[in-house]
DNA sequence: CGAGTAATTGACCAACGTCAAACACTGTGG
DNA sequence: CCACAGTGTTTGACGTTGGTCAATTACTCG
């Protein structure tokens, strides 16, 4: 009835590099979500669920973005992840959603009950291990992000997060122009800057050639070299 | 012949929360892992494998301390990482370990070749979903290290580790004191700071009585409600 | 009781946050 | 076709905070 049931084809690497062997789970795995799941559609800056709610669910992002978050104390947010097409939402602990999740532009996702996630996987090896697939991915982004967030060089900041959508974007053609549908404030919230910083930042790597701003936000990486010696921890 | 087999006793949450139920690897699991897994001995500071060396084998860690590293451009090192007894080491994509790992103290650990233990994972849902556990487990920490690392506020980022140590003390006796093992370059590390700046931040923690250091290195904390304020984002 | 290492402290500097103002862009309605 | 609101971006001035670099003090272990 959903098709494709679950388009989760974007797990290069495996958990501890199980799978350099697929990219996506197989068909047998998502026709069995796919089973389980509910298709919705969502319009952009809708919550999915609030950090602390009972963990019912885990979703699977099919169209569209979706960003993981907690609050901070003065109303400043942490974003802790984007979620493309392919990736699942629904980190939990003890019962309970570790973070907020919500659309960044419309989405259509799939809705998969935990509890029949849970008895799904334990019964079958293969769901299991594409999971464990899906979960060592996310690790290693969440791995990159802390290293983006680390980095004390505004435009270092900037530009590894430009590759990291400009690999995402290597993933399917839709979100291809997907930087582009971020604002400066999205960005801000991802590597830990201010608006103000990042925009600082993208006229610093514009100006000294590294990048092209294109109208309606496009961005166009010039130089790879210095742009790459930036993504590297390079200071210039 | 390996007693305890592999002691993977820390994973209290699931997945996406699959098991609130467990905490550890199971009987059945440890054993099966006990079949393929070499036990080993290794003195402090010691390189268990480098990035970019072709991943062969997954670390779990039965005692001592173990850190997860890259090195930056100028000679500076991220830790990405502190593992402790119960976690596993050994994330790689395509092949390639992701980080490097190097023992923090001396340590033993179980040696467990990924072809193996691909192999068994892919036929055995139980260990599967213990890994998917695990990694999950590795996921959150990952999210909360970002959390610390993108904090201004060095007291913030020093209390919030302390914590971390704090919780994971509780996970066994063994690691009780392991904050005491650890220097403060150790700590610098971490959380993305430098040796002097963790000292005053230390320093004015202890000034404010939020906590008090010992003789030793050793440190306890005074005032758990200003300190749990600062580890939530408080600025003092 | 010394040698060597680790921790601490101080002075200066660079970089981003903050706050606020100026500007650009988008889409609307006259 | 143009004026205009509303949002998002850019820019400026100033303050805060940790990095840097080096010197000093503690500590550990022979």
């Amino acid at each position: 009835m959903v098709t494709p049931p679950l388009e989760l084809p974007f797990i290069r690497t495996g958990p501890f590099d199980l799978a350099t062997q697929g990219a996506t789970l197989n068909r047998r795995d998502r026709e069995r979500l796919a089973l389980i799941a509910v298709r919705m559609r969502v319009p952009a800056d809708r919550i999915l669920f609030e950090r602390g709610a009972p963990a019912d669910a885990v979703y699977s992002i099919s169209h569209g973005i979706v960003r993981s978050f907690r609050r901070a104390p003065h109303g400043r947010r942490r974003v802790l992840a984007l979620l493309f097409p392919g990736d699942l939402s629904g980190l939990a602990r003890q019962g309970r959603y570790v973070n907020t999740a919500e659309t960044v532009t419309a989405a259509t996702l799939f809705k998969v009950p935990l509890d029949q996630l849970a008895a799904m996987a334990r019964g079958d090896p293969g769901l299991a291990f594409s999971l464990l697939c899906k979960a060592t991915h996310s690790l290693r982004e969440a791995q990159r992000h802390t290293l983006i967030v680390s980095r004390a060089y505004a435009p270092g900041r900037v530009a590894m997060f430009l590759n990291m959508m400009d690999e995402t974007a290597g993933r399917s053609q839709r979100s291809a122009r997907v930087a582009a549908r971020l604002s400066t404030a999205d960005i801000a919230e991802y590597v830990d800057l201010t608006p103000g910083a990042v925009s600082r930042a993208l006229a610093d790597l514009e100006s000294r050639a590294v990048i092209a701003r294109r109208p309606k936000g496009g961005i166009r990486i010039i130089d790879r070299d210095r742009f790459d010696h930036v993504v590297n921890g390079g200071h210039l």
